[in-house]
RNA sequence: GUGGGUGUAGCUCAAUCGGAUAGAGCACGAGACUGUGGCUCUCGGGGUUGCGGGUUCAAUCCCCGUCACCCACCCCA
């Protein structure tokens, strides 16, 4: 038996109108806050992402699925942000448009080690807004996530905010840590010991107790931003304020990917356990240049989907429409007129069944039942020599004769009189 | 990539100290006067005990390997 491969989920019927009402809220809300929806391909060129996320990157150098063709080197994209990027850039939106505000809802991949909220192929709900440094537009984009989160009754969320600064502000920092730690570097656990070459910054969010205490030891303060960095950073806290959304300032909030500058924000949930990041994002406002653009700054985030239903404690559904009646039949000439029937009822828009299973009239019965149809037609013998069909209510039990050419009206009769739930 | 835990029917779980034909509930199917569902009752199908080796008279149980899943580290959304 083949299974899927490692890492990988089937989304059953059952799981999957969780799913789609989540799609319909984020739909519902980035359109609300004036994004527009793109879809890129699942893949894209290698350089991409080597190029965006950073060379030293975990996820370049470790997490990506390479396909290896003759000619090229496609991964199947292990984020979002860069492949929007790049069709902006490709289909020229920063020269159509000085402003734009995009989101996407589809599956990345990342060959990780499968665990709680962690799988090789996940999906992100993500926004980007493009083409303005504005410190507005890092509070609005906090706010969409709150009220992405309201709206699909997620509670117990928690915001974290910092600013890395902006380029210089980051490569200062870097090696006054650098610098810092130099004759300390031995008393670092050993994955500190790596980032002290890969990803410096992360060293001041290492969960070892014994790292933390030399991170305070160094009296860092916030000396890392510059006054421009520093202005924004404070513009983008007071806006907060001002919404009266509840965050709180992290300084050990630093992203591991490169592309970040001055916002980054991270939304964790307790229930989640040690992947506990709903949502994350930030500035980044050379990206763009960095694929090839001009200078121009953005803003973004994303959602992890599983995460989000992980941490739900209500999941809401969607309800798929019922079906609605079920014909049962007896014998081989019944069973074909069923059959033109059920073709009739569906070019009617009648959602109905049939069994094809041969079943006994008693388990057609408990077919439709089990399928919570409202009516079931009965065509057998006698119905067949009357020319007529047995339309029965499953609800009341009652069930009467009906001349077969006026079956479809009287169904819709009937249905036309029970209330729409769905 | 590292560490720990778990793997028995479609699902949730039993199986005594290593002992006989591996059980139960749910789900599924058939039946309870000839053409009527739900409730109840009866019966039934379904298992290479993840896979491969080893120890033993005997392995679901012990050992080794492997795979998968779960949890944590790492990383990240």
């Amino acid at each position: 038996m083949f299974k899927t491969p490692r890492g990988l989920k089937d989304i059953l019927p059952e799981e999957i109108s969780y799913w789609r009402r989540l799609e319909e809220k984020a739909r519902e809300i980035f359109s609300l806050y004036g994004y527009s929806e793109i879809q890129t391909p699942v893949m894209e060129e290698l350089g991409l992402f080597s190029r965006s996320l950073g060379e030293s990157s975990e996820v370049v150098q470790k997490q990506m699925f390479i396909i290896k063709r003759k000619k090229e080197n496609l991964v199947l994209r292990p984020e979002g942000t860069a492949a929007v990027i790049r069709s902006y850039l490709e289909h020229g939106f920063s020269k159509k448009e000085g402003f734009v505000k995009f989101y996407y809802i589809g599956p990345m991949f990342r060959a990780e080690r499968p665990q709680k909220g962690r799988l090789r192929q996940f999906h992100h709900i993500g926004a980007e807004a493009i083409g303005s440094n504005s410190p507005y537009l890092d509070c609005e984009i906090i706010s969409l996530s709150g009220g992405f989160l309201k709206e699909i009754e997620l509670k117990d969320y928690e915001i974290k905010i910092n600013s890395v600064g902006c380029k210089d502000d980051k490569d200062r920092f870097t090696s006054i840590l650098k610098d810092k730690l130099k004759g300390k570097r031995k008393i670092l656990c050993q994955d500190c010991q790596r980032r002290f070459n890969q990803n410096t910054l992360r060293i001041l969010d290492c969960k070892s107790q014994n790292c933390k205490e030399t991170v305070k030891g160094l009296n860092l303060k916030n000396a890392h931003l510059c006054s421009d960095c520093s202005l924004h950073f404070k513009k983008v806290t007071e806006l907060l304020d001002k919404l009266k959304i509840g965050y709180s300032v992290t300084p050990s909030l630093v992203r591991g990917l490169d592309y970040y500058t001055r916002t980054v924000f991270e939304i964790t949930h307790k229930s989640l356990g040690s992947q506990d990041a709903l949502c994350a994002g930030g500035r980044y406002d050379n990206l763009i240049r960095d694929l090839g653009g001009q200078d121009i700054p953005a803003v973004g985030l994303a959602f992890g989907v599983e995460r989000l239903l992980l941490a739900q404690r209500v999941r809401l559904k969607t309800q798929h429409p019922k079906i609605k009646a079920f014909i049962i039949t007896l014998g081989e000439k019944a069973k074909e007129e069923g059959f033109t029937l059920l073709d009739e009822l569906r070019k009617n828009k009648v959602s109905s069944e049939t069994d094809y299973q041969n079943r006994s009239l008693k388990g057609q019965m408990r077919k439709a039942s089990n399928l919570g149809v409202r009516f079931v037609i009965i065509i057998g013998e006698e119905e067949l020599k009357e020319d007529r069909v047995t339309l029965k209510d499953m609800i009341s039990g009652r069930q009467e004769k009906i001349e077969r050419k006026k079956i479809i009206e009287e169904l819709e009769r009937c249905l036309g009189q029970i209330p729409v739930e769905n």
